[in-house]
Parts: structure tokens; C-alpha cells; sequence
DNA sequence: TCCTAACTTTGTACGGCGTACGGAGAATAA
DNA sequence: TTATTCTCCGTACGCCGTACAAAGTTAGGA
């Protein structure tokens, strides 16, 4: 009935085992371990980007041959839905504080922090990575958050996508100009000074009036085309004032003492 | 002093030339044009995702020998910036209503659409591609549905990476399921049957009262793990509940005939 | 008119990728 | 001891982007 279950889980779950592991293995013992592999790649990944880790690559960096990888893990996708368990997993999960804001706003920090310390996890696609141990303690403490408000169990799971969706939009659009810098090696800044006349020159005859205004605003605020920092900080406090408003109102609406009428 | 312009400026700006272009040219005449190379490309990205967008295969689809694509775009990763200008161009930027809410709304739909009309989009990195005439206009169009509300030049900036960021992350999660169904042939409902019992099983000994909840709740009602288009109301709804919010706050503290005190 | 320079199209080739396959040697189970 | 099972790795295949140069086509200048 039953499909056979997908072989990268288990080893998702090692750490996690019911106890059924220390069963002794007839070959000869493995120089490293899979953990030593993985945190190699997920090393390789924030310094270089996803793109940079190939089965060559993290081999010649841990001393081993390229095939040599295929005994710790089955595949370079499965290696990847490993490296996300297990960056999510080095980030400890902090005490969630009393006031409702601040915890809100904590959910979408750790998440923000998380994704610029590897911000290869926004290009991780293709997988069904969220169903770690790390990724489904984080979920569950996303959960507790989010849980107190007054908010029935779909809303509370929405809510989390849209702290963490926006937390993670922020720094993809950052890393986007990062590796425009990185790969081309020019900064943003270079190359718009470089570039400013020709397009100038391009975009003549076009007109844009709020686009010009504003652009010119935010580039002399903060010396670049936005900030990402500010970006989160406004967009966090627009976003907690929604769903706290969303809260009380629905908790009123619920609440079966109505104040008055 | 300045640079050599990005030789793809031109090419991005090519229809918005200054008139300079008619200049025969002394080869024979190219049997496509640019515009139809960044068409093919995009249909190929959108039916199999921009992986499948191989100098080799495009040229394949053309009728033409691969280098010869190199006529027309000098790179991949060019090709790929053309790409997104041009799909962004094929969306027309609809009128904007008086209303602020429904304005703002539109903003994030439209953005919405495109990237699930266009889900590479959300994996296009290492690129400058927001320079292209369409994100101009975009931009330019973006900013006027936010203009009026009584915010400041980088508010209305920060609004718009908001709704935008907000609406491209929805895509983005929803992207990442499909993904992972389409390339291991098995969709999201069936891994869940066949493996549900086995994560069951490496479950044990851990307990998630708040995911176990929410999740068997959110699966019911959506029967699946989650329902992007419920999550963009939601959000939108919240989201824009504090822009307002926000935005009628600033202007009643900006105005100089305070009403009263 | 013909020559020449510029341009398109293309074949070949190089170095990189993921990984299938099979062989050699080591460690455990029998 | 022997058989089995595991690790490690060399080789090879079919992909990728694209550098390079040859061959064919066209327009401008003589």
C-alpha cells in the first residue's frame, strides 16, 4: 500500500532515530560524517553560493575524491535538503517574550537573520525541505508566537507565512544586487556611475516623474538604491499593526461579553 | 572618465532607441529578431522553468545551430535579463482607481500575477535587470498607486518593496511545491500518503501540539498544505490595513490645520 | 564592376557539471 | 578462513556555456 518512503528522510531525521541506529556496518568505518559533510557544504554555500557547491568541489575541499560523496549522501539535491535542516538548526530558537509585537517581530528577525547568514536558502527549490526536525521545531515555535492572539488555527498559519514571506522577500532583494556585484565584480555604485549617462541618454523622451523624485530621495538617504534595514523596519511595523488590529478585532467579535452596543 | 556603458543597456533599451538605429548593417540579415528569441525563451522558462532555458535547447526550438543565438544576445545570463523586461512588458499596467485600498491591491496583484504567470522570474539572480524600460515604467506606475497618501518619498518606496516583496514571496513558496512536483513526478498529496506514515514513525518522541494542530487544520480545509491564493488576501488585507493606518496617522501629523487638540 | 570589410551562421572543441558503473581494498559475519 | 558488505575512487557519458575560426552572404567604396 505504502510507497516506499523517500530514503532522503531518514536521513533528515538521523539524529532524531528511535534508537534503531547502532547496528554495526560491515565495511570499513567512513572518514567523516555526514554531519561534517554537510556543514562543509553549507561553509561553501555561504561563502561562494549554491552554485559553487559541486560534488567537486566539496570533495577536493574535505580531501576526498568527487564519488567519494555518494556514500554520505545519495544525491547533490538530497545534500541540499540537508544543508537547509541544518542551517535552520544552528540558529537557537529564543525564549518567546510576553508582548505580542515583540514576539511577532522576533519570527520575522530570525527568519531575516537566518536568511542573510545563508541567503542560498532562497535559492533552494524543487525540494520538500520544510519537513526537517529543525524545520518543523521552527514551525512549531512560529506557531507559539503567533498563538495567544485570538486567532483561529488558519489565520495563525497565515500569519506566520506573512511575517516570514516578507522577512525573506527582504533579503532576496538584497542578495539579488549582491550577486549582481559579486558576479560582475563591479559595485552597484561603479556601475551606476559608469552607466548613469547612457541611460540617461536611453531614457530620454521617456518621462518618470515620481520615479526620478523618489529614486533620487532614496539614493541620497541611504548612498544606494534602498535600504534593506529600513525596508524590514517599515514593513515589520506596518504588517504587525495589521495583524494586531485584525486580532483584536476578530477576539472582540468572538468574545461572547460584548462590551456594549 | 566614464566607463564603457553595459552592453546590454542597449540591447534592453533597443525598442526605446533615440532614433539612431536604422543604419543598415553589411552582413546578411538575421533570420529572427531579438524579440523573437526572448519570446521563445520565455515560453521554454515558463512550461519547464528556467533550467530548461540551454543555449542549446532554445536554439534547438528555433530551427537554429547554438552559437548562432550568440548573434542575437551575447550571453546566457543577457538573454535571461531581456527575458525579464520583456515579460514584465507583456502585462499592461492597468488604470489606477481613486480608491487607496484598491490601488494598493492592485499593486500587489499585478505583481502576483506576473510572477505566477512567469515563476522564473522569482529565480532570475546576479542581474541588474530593474533597469530595463518595462521595470521603468513598472516602477514608475508602482509609485503613483501609492502616491497621495501622505507619505514621504522613501515611504513610498518602502510601501511598494512591500506589497511587491509580500506578493512575489507567496509565488515564491507556492513555486517551491510545485517544483518539487514536477521534478520528482510525485505530487505533494501522494508523498504525503506514501511518507506520512514513516515521518510518523521518526516523529516519535517529539511533540508539536501547535503544527499538529494547525497543520491537520490547514490540510482539511485546503487539502493540501496550504492555500497561496487565502494567504495573498490575507496579508494583502492585513498589510495594507497598516499602510493606511500609517499613512492617515503621517498625514493628520503633518497637516498644518490640525483639526483640533 | 569588382574588391573588401562587416556580418551571420555554423562546426569543433574545451573545461566544467552530476553521476552511473565497476574495481580494489578493508572490515565484519559466518 | 571465507564470504559478504562496505568505503573509496578512476573512468566515462551526456549535459552545459561559450571561445574560436572557417565558410558563406551582403553592402559600401574604388
Amino acid at each position: 500500500m505504502t510507497r516506499d518512503p523517500d530514503p532522503s528522510l531518514r536521513l533528515l531525521w538521523r539524529h532524531a532515530a528511535p534508537g534503531q541506529e547502532p547496528q554495526r556496518r560491515r565495511g570499513p568505518k567512513q572518514r567523516l560524517s555526514v554531519d561534517e559533510v554537510v556543514d562543509a557544504a553549507i561553509g561553501l554555500a555561504d561563502a561562494e553560493g549554491l552554485d559553487a557547491v559541486t560534488m567537486r568541489g566539496l570533495a577536493g575541499r574535505l580531501g576526498l575524491a568527487p564519488m567519494t560523496l555518494y556514500t554520505y549522501v545519495p544525491s547533490r539535491q538530497d545534500l541540499i535538503v540537508l544543508m537547509v535542516d541544518q542551517a535552520l538548526g544552528r540558529t537557537h530558537l529564543p525564549e518567546l517574550p510576553d508582548d505580542a509585537r515583540l514576539r511577532l517581530e522576533l519570527v520575522a528577525r530570525v527568519q531575516h537573520d537566518d536568511c542573510r547568514a545563508h541567503p542560498w536558502l532562497l535559492d533552494v527549490t524543487g525540494v520538500r525541505a520544510w519537513l526537517g526536525p529543525h524545520a518543523a521545531d521552527r514551525y512549531e515555535w512560529q506557531l507559539a508566537a503567533v498563538d495567544g492572539l485570538g486567532l483561529g488555527d488558519i489565520e495563525m498559519d497565515q500569519t506566520v507565512a506573512l511575517l516570514v514571506g516578507f522577512a525573506g522577500s527582504i533579503v532576496h532583494a538584497e542578495h539579488r544586487v549582491r550577486r549582481a556585484e559579486q558576479e560582475s565584480g563591479v559595485s552597484d555604485r561603479e556601475w551606476w556611475d559608469a552607466n548613469a549617462p547612457a541611460l540617461g541618454e536611453l531614457m530620454a523622451g521617456r518621462s518618470y516623474p515620481l520615479a526620478g523624485r523618489v529614486g533620487l530621495t532614496v539614493g541620497e538617504a541611504y548612498q544606494a538604491a534602498g535600504s534593506p534595514e529600513r525596508e524590514l523596519e517599515f514593513g515589520l511595523a506596518r504588517i504587525i499593526d495589521g495583524v494586531l488590529a485584525h486580532a483584536s478585532r476578530a477576539s472582540a467579535d468572538q468574545s461572547p461579553p460584548a462590551p456594549e452596543r
